[in-house]
DNA sequence: CGTATTTGACCGGCGC
DNA sequence: GCGCCGGTCAAATACG
């Protein structure tokens, strides 16, 4: 994977001055997407080929920017270090490695919704930016989010201590910091291969989703406005969501603050992940508006990103 | 009892 | 050919 970012890195930032000689190019690290702009007019542009043509198993990835500061909540659980962006499905951390570019270490997620699911996840802080957090997401979801395991996800009641007490100074959720934006992932993989189904059933837990997204393909306009389409018009808007979407959905916070789902938002409100997702779809939905949020997702390309 | 998270070790791939 | 890094698997521990 560190072709995908490294190549957005890469071009729009300088590199890492980390400290990783040899590994200029690749192991750069994330320090790329927009510092600070949401919508980073200096978007890099991370379609780029993946510089190794298949280097490990580097599938399809999607890389999501998304800002940590938008979402301070408790912690939903499990929500280690990479702050697990509970979407709609259950992710289970099944491993963390400090990144030798960064100085936050990576979480490592596999679906667990699904036994069989073989989406997976990557959660990172961004070493350019501690208030962002980048996700990224590996192959789809084989399987409808509609699974309970995914309940089981986010109803935590209160964070689990653990073993480690607070998470160190590496761990991506400093404090207050929460991540989110995986409910793209399930956009991803579906725009990726194929797993409508999943949209299908998924649309009614993005119903908040609709409100408004901001997503950024780092590559061009158009791509951006494809890849949307792709992303979340297929599933979305494709897939024909249950309810006609209101216009409250044009404002994020009458959505969040009227709650509009029930149960679905309050558990996305306990989780203060929402935001994130919401800013990013609401790009679609005003396609004019200036994502206020600042979550990006970049294609690697030779995915979803064209066509 | 079951499930999830955490930590360590091992394997594979890429770069030099 | 060697070294380094990333990614994944497996085992153990803790919590619900």
């Amino acid at each position: 994977m560190d072709g995908e970012w490294s190549d957005g890195a890469a071009v729009s930032s300088p590199t890492v001055s980390g400290g990783e000689g040899k590994v200029g190019p690749v192991r750069g690290a994330p320090a790329d997407d927009c510092p600070g702009s949401p919508v980073s007019p200096a978007a890099p542009s991370t379609t780029a080929a993946p510089a190794a043509s298949g280097r490990r198993r580097s599938a399809n990835k999607r890389v999501v920017n998304v800002p940590l500061a938008d979402v301070s909540g408790p912690r939903p659980k499990g929500v280690g270090e990479g702050n697990t962006p509970t979407d709609s499905w259950a992710w289970r951390k099944y491993g963390q490695k400090p990144i030798k570019g960064s100085p936050f270490p990576r979480a490592y997620y596999r679906c667990s919704s699904n036994k069989g699911c073989p989406a997976r996840k990557q959660v990172e802080r961004n070493r350019a930016e501690p208030d962002m957090v980048i996700v990224t997401y590996s192959f789809e979801h084989n399987h409808s989010n509609a699974v309970p395991r995914a309940q089981q996800n986010r109803p935590a009641p209160k964070p689990k201590p653990k073993t480690a007490p607070p998470e160190p100074a590496d761990s991506l959720s400093s404090g207050s910091h929460e991540v989110a934006a995986t409910p793209c992932a399930g956009a991803l993989a579906t725009s990726e291969g194929g797993v409508a189904a999943a949209a299908v059933e998924v649309h009614d837990d993005f119903r908040w989703l609709y409100d408004g997204v901001s997503v950024t393909s780092s590559t061009s306009p158009s791509d951006v406005d494809a890849a949307d389409e792709m992303l979340f018009g297929t599933m979305f808007f494709g897939a024909a969501p249950p309810a006609p979407l209101p216009d409250e959905f044009g404002d994020v916070a009458g959505l969040f603050d009227g709650e509009g789902g029930g149960e679905e938002d309050a558990m996305f409100a306990g989780l203060g992940e929402l935001p994130e997702c919401a800013m990013v779809f609401r790009r679609h939905a005003g396609d004019g508006l200036p994502m206020a949020g600042g979550v990006k997702v970049e294609q690697p390309a030779g995915s979803a990103a064209m066509s």
